[in-house]
DNA sequence: TGCCCGATTAACT
DNA sequence: GTTAATCGGGCAA
């Protein structure tokens, strides 16, 4: 029996909360697969959305947590969020890369490409290839059509810095399956 | 109101 | 390795 994971879970620090998304599950109206690689973002943090304060598009940041914030970027591309902590706290983990494992032609197709490895490998590709777009900012992870599932083995997790920032771009707040194929970049080995 | 730039990606050389 | 695409947020004026 594979656990569901509710808001409760996200009722904690976003930086024990990101390491235990790696190796979950999730879905999004039929298509999804394990969480990969994620970045942790807290409002102490200037390289967060939330650091300057509450804003019409960071407002689900401010909200409780369990909560999905999904924003533009570049202009072209949605990333996709899970609020983490009480309500006030304004941090989230950034879901980067996913195994697909579920509903592959679908994402293929809304992708427009076959190889499994690239279909959800990147922020902007993982929302492309579930179909996520700002109709679904502030939806419920724990209510359709999301799905979120425990990982039912433990995780060899790895951290590092994290990608695409300027700011704060030293704190090792990336997080990802040791040794998974289908990260946006690999992480550094630790020799 | 105007300007700068970004939690990216794909297509180049 | 480099760069265009593309546009809304945030801040200065």
């Amino acid at each position: 029996m594979v656990k569901t994971l509710t808001k409760g879970f996200f009722r904690r620090s976003v930086h024990e909360v990101a390491p235990d998304l790696i190796g979950a599950t999730l879905l999004f109206k039929g298509a999804g697969g394990r969480i990969v690689e994620v970045e942790a973002y807290h409002h102490t943090d200037p390289a967060a959305h939330s650091f300057r304060g509450p804003t019409a598009r960071n407002a689900v940041m401010f909200g409780p947590p369990g909560y999905v914030y999904v924003y533009r970027s570049y202009g072209i591309h949605w990333c996709l969020n899970f609020v983490c902590e009480p309500k006030g706290s304004a941090s989230a983990v950034l879901i980067r890369a996913l195994e697909p494992t579920t509903g592959l032609p679908a994402m293929r197709r809304r992708r427009g490409l076959a190889d499994p490895r690239l279909l959800c490998a990147g922020p902007g590709r993982v929302c492309q290839a579930l179909g996520i777009t700002a109709a679904h900012n502030g939806s419920a992870l724990d209510e359709l059509p999301f799905t979120l599932l425990a990982r039912t083995v433990e995780a060899d997790v790895v951290a590092g810095p994290r990608i695409g920032i300027t700011k704060a771009a030293e704190k090792p707040w990336r997080y990802g399956l040791k040794g998974s194929a289908f990260l946006s970049k690999p992480f550094r080995s630790r020799n």
